[in-house]
DNA sequence: TGTAAGTTGAAATCCGTTTTCATTATCGTG
DNA sequence: CACGATAATGAAAACGGATTTCAACTTACA
């Protein structure tokens, strides 16, 4: 049994919450795919193979994984909530292609030690972060220049 | 007159848009105004003074001064869009408060540097970008403490 | 001025998120 | 295993902020 799905066991037993088929398929395709995928194209991916689950349990559920640990919510500003893995996947940030709409990840400890000190210098206590690149990735700007020659 | 005024005076012109009173109105307003509203907040508090003016033509507006880059659309993750006066105010990220709200502003220039890097390695061409650090600023963590002792 | 074109405010619509509610499933217990 | 308390489910409704619609009104410019 992965890891993940131990966790979140019993995490629904601390909560006397209830361990059902459906919380086992949507987890179970939560830790597959790996794209950043907002609630609503997550459920049209799961509906697929599992047309009974309706949205309402794969919003929940999604939030669960988030309470848990199992996922964090991320907002790119589109609008649309996404979940994406963060258990055993290490902190980092991101560039979104406003071209075609991918998401790429990076880390960069520089980055993360200059953030502490800027926290620490107004006297912050900082819990979290987000730090996103907007632009276009090498496919849409090489695109791009094509087009104009 | 502001030099914030006749830019956005000449950008109506440019668009063959009209310049009416209402928006000269929301340009003052708006202009004046430090914190960081929400179109909601900045709609309530232009009211007091101007009744008159509807929810609609203030939103519209708010984007106009987005468009013609008199405003920065920001937004925290609440949900809720809010607009910052951009022309003439440097380039700087966000200190987030989640006890009180506040919103503080901060530079780094070795942090733009190396996110400068970062869009780089990834060749990736960086149009813009955002960074907020989330947690309690000296005010909301020092009650937390005396709350706890 | 006259008039074409843009603007306004109220209300309606949109669209993603969240809640409601009647029904169904789970889990601990006898 | 069967029961009963309690939680979960899915469809649909409600919600909340952003955006659009539309008829009346205002502006710019010939």
């Amino acid at each position: 049994m992965k890891k993940s799905e131990e966790l979140f066991i019993n995490y629904l037993a601390c909560k006397r919450l209830k361990n059902t088929s459906q919380r086992m398929i949507i987890l179970n395709a939560f830790l597959r795919q790996k794209s950043h995928l907002s609630t609503e194209g997550f459920y049209l991916q799961l509906r697929k193979k599992n047309p009974g689950i309706g949205y309402a349990t794969v919003h929940r559920t999604l939030k669960l994984f988030a309470e848990c640990g199992i996922a964090s919510e991320r907002n790119f500003g589109d609008g649309q909530m996404r979940f994406e893995v963060s258990l055993g996947n290490e902190h980092h940030d991101h560039l979104v292609c406003t071209g075609c709409g991918r998401i790429l990840e990076f880390e960069n400890q520089q980055i993360e030690q200059l953030q502490l000190d800027v926290a620490r210098t107004h006297n912050f206590m900082m819990k979290e972060h987000r730090l996103e690149l907007y632009g276009l990735c090498s496919d849409c700007h090489t695109a791009a220049e094509m087009s104009v020659s």
